[in-house]
DNA sequence: GGCTTCACG
DNA sequence: ACGTACGTGAAGCCG
């Protein structure tokens, strides 16, 4: 909400690019309708650009330019003009007329002007009104030229949350050259996407390195002389672009507008139109926000438990059918999406036990069956309400769920941030819970809503039943696996510190090791990596080029894998495991392609590599009587590669169960069949492994330890022998840069914003993740519709089988011994069939009295 | 709190 | 011409 603003606050004009923000929203949202099936997914994303704005800058001018859409004056100079520019979707261009409505209806000031572009606009009135504070928001650079003590840039970047400023103050340090030289710098490097030439030859590196020595473009013409030859003809070549290009990439700030600072003021509440207007585009959630002045009112009432009389809220909320719940470090909230309730806990803190035995009756009103919660994280709460006493027995909608659904990059964000995104107080977060159900159910489409009421609704169930029973740890081995760890690191240190030749250091800092290493020694290996503050790097990747000469490195190496076991995984998880039973909890909205991920403690990342690490899976072990039964996916990810690309050889090799590893080696080193050496095949192991995280030659060079023209070659083996599987790649990046997105089996999506982004690294990231999160994420979507069907299935047949850890590709269980041949069927049977694919999906199974036996 | 390192799929 | 495999969580150091 507005904040009271005092005398040291300067009167602030906001200046919209409408055109380019609107542009940003829509590529940032997944697309949404109203029911009449007008599309609003980019207005949406625009106002709620637009509300946190107003509440991050607290101005009191503003004002929203458009594009009006014919040639300009600017590019009309330029006879070679011609729209390079993706056109807008269609159903982008439809939203623009309707934004512009609503703006209007807020009472919001618009500017556009034919013949001007909003560069122009926005410069215009940038320059007018040199007394007051003013801030540009555009995703176009052309604007930094605007930049002087009184005119800041907000540059939105990927999506539009994540915004750069850019002030006179520290727009040298960031870009390289002053606002006033932005001009120059595109006259000499011209702008495709503008239409302007500049000098034909020169990019933005000979641009910056010639404006650093001489300031202007006018400063590089009198200096030809002593320009170097090539860059020299290039310059005389195209002296006449240079300038007719400076002039395009100016912008005009006297464009003939009446405006005055009067009229852009902005007055909050909105007015009854504007609140009209809103519902009409079905923006529920917004309308009742504070922006509104017929919001409904929340009123909230505290309540000390111990002196409040409960029984007349119980009998209340009885009544309620549907309810919103959040646990908060103050006190625990609630809503019945009119007003919002908060029981406040004694000294503003949550102490388990300490005043739930008061609340009891209440939470048991609350959550029993024919009710509906409305929670942002259904396991959390079951677990809190676990701790009460109280079963969660009433139907549950999940908000987490749902935005991650709509999203996967967004992080996980409480009841308290939900209140934020709808601009109510803190106080109101239960109330918020209801907003933001009621616009996911407005706006999520056929796929999001399948996907989580077929889901992952269901399987935050089985995950929260896998949590309760935890995995048993066998807590006598813990101090046998100590002493074991504790005595070898300390034989190892003595010996790394007489090699060194001093008395002692910390091995554990990187820093002083590299120290000892690279200077006290001297050594150095090829190619060592520096870390980002320029000092060595210590990694294993050095420490084994140097330990094929150095003993001290071999130690080294040996010391961190002890000192990773001892302080990770026995030191780390021992707290944990209180009672002999390890209670990890999987989160479902932390990872971007759909997999969970596992923390306190993270039970995913157990060692099995090598078999001192592996070793510790004998801390995990069945319950008494029982065995785990473990099963996990063969190759998932290659295969749902067969499936997708249809590639022939992978399809066939799959169909006939070869060897997938040796097979890709007889094709890619043209061997006949049969005659594949065990390093051959390892390499293309490391090679199939490539291919699924899009590997670049660099990558695979680096895994394989050979060179990057040695790696290219196998790429293009890959490639050769596997033409489909290129095309599917080329495919997916194809359509993640069409879309802004990519998809799984399933239809989850992940966007992918870092494609459009300028950065070459964070652009082949983008395209990288393209072409592994349809694979890593059907994958997730596989092992999930197993999981449901497993946990089912042992239900249906009354089995005492219980799930107890997922591992991405790997599912166990601990089952009743007499049980095992039972619960080995319905694993391999459940996670084969979750899904028919053009190749057979195999579950290898195995079962042990420890998860370390049980391989 | 960011960086480095390293455990897993 | 330029840095590079995809996805996580945890511990320890250092400022």
């Amino acid at each position: 909400m507005r904040k009271a603003c005092y005398n040291s606050c300067m009167d602030k004009l906001i200046l919209i690019d409408g055109n380019s923000l609107l542009n940003r929203a829509y590529y940032a949202m997944s697309v949404f309708s109203t029911k009449d099936g007008l599309p609003t997914n980019g207005i949406f994303g625009f106002i709620k650009l637009l509300f946190k704005i107003i509440e991050d800058e607290n101005p009191r001018y503003l004002v929203v330019t458009f594009d009006v859409h014919a040639p300009t004056f600017r590019h009309k100079m330029y006879s070679g003009y011609k729209a390079t520019r993706k056109p807008m979707p269609e159903d982008l261009v439809v939203q623009v007329p309707v934004l512009k409505d609503l703006l209007s209806s807020m009472d919001i000031r618009i500017l556009e002007k034919a013949g001007f572009e909003a560069d122009d606009l926005i410069g215009t009135i940038a320059n007018r009104f040199p007394e007051t504070e003013t801030l540009i928001y555009t995703g176009d650079r052309d604007s930094y030229q605007l930049i002087n003590e009184h005119v800041s840039v907000c540059m939105t970047k990927r999506g539009v949350s994540d915004l750069e400023r850019l002030t006179q103050a520290n727009f040298y340090e960031k870009e390289g050259i002053t606002p006033a030289q932005v001009i120059e710098l595109k006259a000499l490097m011209g702008d495709s996407s503008d239409n302007i030439p500049g000098v034909r030859g020169i990019g933005p590196k000979g641009a910056l390195a010639l404006l650093q020595q001489y300031k202007t473009l006018d400063g590089v013409y009198a200096h030809l002389d002593e320009i170097q030859a090539s860059v020299q003809k290039k310059l005389r070549e195209s002296r006449n672009d240079a300038y007719l290009s400076r002039k395009l990439a100016t912008i005009v700030t006297d464009v003939p507008v009446e405006l005055s600072l009067d009229e852009c003021e902005i007055r909050i509440p909105f007015s009854e139109k504007a609140r009209e207007a809103f519902a009409k585009l079905e923006f529920r959630s917004l309308v009742e926000s504070n922006y509104f002045p017929e919001r409904q009112k929340t009123h909230v009432e505290f309540y000390d438990c111990k002196e409040s009389d409960l029984g007349a809220l119980t009998t209340q909320f009885s009544q309620l059918k549907t309810f919103s719940f959040s646990v908060e470090e103050e006190g625990v909230h609630v809503s019945d999406g009119k007003s919002e309730y908060l029981f406040r806990l004694r000294d503003n803190f949550l102490v388990p036990g300490f005043f739930l035995p008061e609340l009891r009756p209440l939470l048991q009103a609350l959550f029993s069956e024919g009710k509906k919660a409305i929670l942002t994280d259904i396991k959390a709460t079951a677990h809190f309400l676990d701790g009460v006493g109280v079963p969660l027995s009433c139907d549950a909608e999940d908000i987490s769920l749902l935005r991650y659904l709509s999203d996967s990059n967004l992080r996980p964000s409480g009841a308290k941030e939900l209140a934020k995104d709808f601009s109510l107080p803190a106080e109101d977060c239960a109330f918020a819970l209801f907003l933001a159900y009621r616009e996911a159910a407005e706006r999520e489409g056929e796929v999001e809503k399948k996907l989580y009421r077929e889901l992952e609704l269901p399987l935050s169930y089985v995950l929260l039943d896998m949590e309760r029973t935890g995995v048993r740890v066998d807590m006598s081995k813990f101090p046998v696996f100590s002493d074991r760890f504790k005595g070898e690191m300390d034989a190892l240190s003595k010996k790394i510190f007489k090699l060194a030749g001093v008395s002692s250091f910390n091995l554990n800092s990187p820093f002083q090791l590299s120290e000892i290493l690279f200077e006290k020694l001297g050594y150095s290996a090829r190619g060592i990596k520096k870390n980002i503050r320029g000092g060595y790097s210590t990694s294993a990747e050095v420490l084994e080029k140097l330990a094929e000469e150095h003993e001290i490195a071999r130690l080294i190496l040996k010391y961190r894998e002890v000192q990773k076991l001892q302080s990770t995984y026995v030191d780390g998880i021992r707290p944990l495991a209180a009672g002999g039973i390890i209670h990890t909890t999987y989160y479902q909205t932390m990872t971007s392609t759909g997999r969970l991920s596992s923390a306190n403690p993270n039970l995913q990342n157990i060692p099995v590599r090598t078999e001192m690490g592996r070793e510790l899976r004998k801390l995990f072990i069945a319950r008494e009587g029982n065995v785990f039964v473990d099963a996990d996916y063969s190759q998932i990810e290659l295969r749902l590669l067969a499936h997708f690309s249809e590639c022939k050889v992978l399809v066939e090799a799959y169909r006939t169960g070869q060897d997938i590893h040796a097979a890709t080696a007889e094709k890619i080193f043209h061997l006949p069949h049969g005659e594949v050496s065990p390093d051959l095949r390892r390499r293309a192991k490391t090679i199939n492994f490539g291919i699924i995280y899009g590997m670049s030659a660099f990558g695979l060079a680096k895994d394989l330890n050979c060179s990057t023209e040695e790696a290219q070659a196998y790429i293009s083996a890959y490639f050769a022998t596997h033409p489909e599987v290129k095309a599917y790649m080329d495919e997916n990046v194809r359509k993640a840069k069409e879309n802004g997105f990519v998809t799984t089996i399933l239809g989850r999506k992940r966007f992918i914003p870092e494609l459009k982004s300028g950065n070459y690294n964070q652009r082949t990231f983008g395209e990288r993740a393209a072409m592994n999160m349809p694979l890593q994420g059907s994958a997730a979507d596989i092992i999930k519709i197993a999981m449901l069907r497993v946990a089912e299935r042992l239900k249906r047949e009354k089995m005492a089988s219980q799930l107890v850890l997922q591992v991405h590709d790997e599912l166990i269980l601990d089952t009743p011994e007499e049980e095992t041949e039972a619960a080995i069927k319905v694993l391999k049977e459940e996670m084969e069939g979750a899904l028919a694919l053009k190749v057979p999906l195999i579950a290898e199974v195995s079962t042990g009295k420890s998860w370390y036996d049980a391989k």
